[in-house]
DNA sequence: TAACTTGGAGAGTAGTACTATCCAATTGAA
DNA sequence: TTCAATTGGATAGTACTACTCTCCAAGTTA
């Protein structure tokens, strides 16, 4: 396939794809002839995984980047795929010096995450995140309490299961690492709206008037 | 308190206070003299309050405004000012045209928020963001199951319950407020980067090589 | 009174994600 | 065979976001 077809089958601007290539967001089609290149059918999803975290789940694309060329690292086991996937697509968070909100937060993570028996590496991203979430809750005096971040903890954990049910070990690499991909980030997705939505109803269960939640607050 | 005092108990630069002034994140102080105003420490909550959204949950701040105008409108019930924040902080999404994974990811959400019967108005945008991450997740040949939409909606429900158990219905509109955005944006963080822990911890026990969970992959 | 600070305005900058233009080589229809 | 159209590759330009810097006159402090 032509790159005007890789386009038009992925509803991607010829331009857009030029440039994903000139970012190593897509590998090179193979030359044919000094102006010309053949793309396959793993060009085309390659492409549209591409576009999928770029606009859905507005994954920057250097990010995407690093997630891509993490993962095509050959010879490395599921574990591990599964690990530099979620490892790319965690961006790294520095911590400040001297804060005391920080260091508090990051005891407090730490002490869930041993009591949980959780085995994540010391060095995981997500730790930092979480560490970033709750020292800026307790920045704001609005520590989240021990018992909302173990229920978050076990929610989260329930979703992950159901996660890694959906990753075969005996399928292909690139399968695997294409549902690793979708899963964290489109479910994250998926997950954030149903959360918003469920806070929604309950809100509207406690404080709402009418009872009847059909358009409570003007239709969107 | 003048502006430079402002800034030295945030952190933030004043060039970036005087911004955030211009495009309306911050009221302005009282005019004391042509060239000198007064700032309170209101005025201090709501700038930390907006550097934790857009440094820790990345919000852009053109969200962040729209969540502060909508709530700092006077005289609306509890529910309805959890509403308008929790609808000024999603981003709307407009449906593709003609798209049958869009037509049939719609079809799936609207069926699972009936069988649900979650109270959630019909222009929520978070049904939106949902049915984008369906359809997307369809486009890619990986449709979620049936079963791990309602286990994640039970999920995101029981979540939403403690969130809600946080909100104090005696307390002021601003402490809500306040409560209500840190909420939905800082939790969500949190809950993102708890399911990216869970995730690791899910995959070494089930794909895992050695079963001690010490820096399976590298020390980031 | 002289150095410093302040608020306000405007321009400048860095990064992201495209988008447009140009070019020579190549291809496909007349 | 000829000639418009397409292709790959390179480069430049654009729109947007989030600052950051500079300037200035008015006001405050030593």
């Amino acid at each position: 396939m032509r790159i005007s077809e890789l386009s038009r089958r992925s509803g991607v601007p010829v331009a857009t794809i030029k440039y994903y290539l000139r970012e190593n967001l897509l590998p090179k089609g193979e030359a044919v002839s000094a102006t010309q290149a053949e793309y396959t059918e793993e060009h085309l999803k390659r492409l549209r995984l591409v576009r999928a975290l770029a606009e859905v789940a507005e994954v920057p694309l250097s990010r995407i980047r690093a997630v891509l060329e993490a993962v095509d690292k050959p010879d490395i086991d599921l574990h591990t795929l599964l690990g530099v996937a979620q490892y790319a697509f965690t961006p790294p968070t520095e911590a400040p010096a001297d804060d005391p909100d920080w260091e508090r937060a990051q005891r407090r993570t730490a002490e869930l995450l041993a009591e949980l028996e959780w085995r994540v590496g010391p060095g995981s991203p997500a730790r930092g995140q979480l560490t970033r979430a709750v020292a800026a809750m307790e920045r704001l005096g609005r520590p989240p309490s021990a018992q909302m971040l173990r229920g978050y903890a076990a929610a989260a954990h329930q979703a992950a299961e159901w996660d890694m049910d959906c990753i075969d070990p005996g399928a292909s690499r690139e399968e695997n690492v294409q549902q690793a991909v979708t899963m964290s980030a489109l479910m994250e997705q998926a997950l954030s709206a149903l959360r918003r939505l469920a806070q929604e109803d309950e809100s509207a269960r406690r404080f709402g008037c009418g009872a009847d939640g059909a358009g409570a607050h003007g239709e969107g």
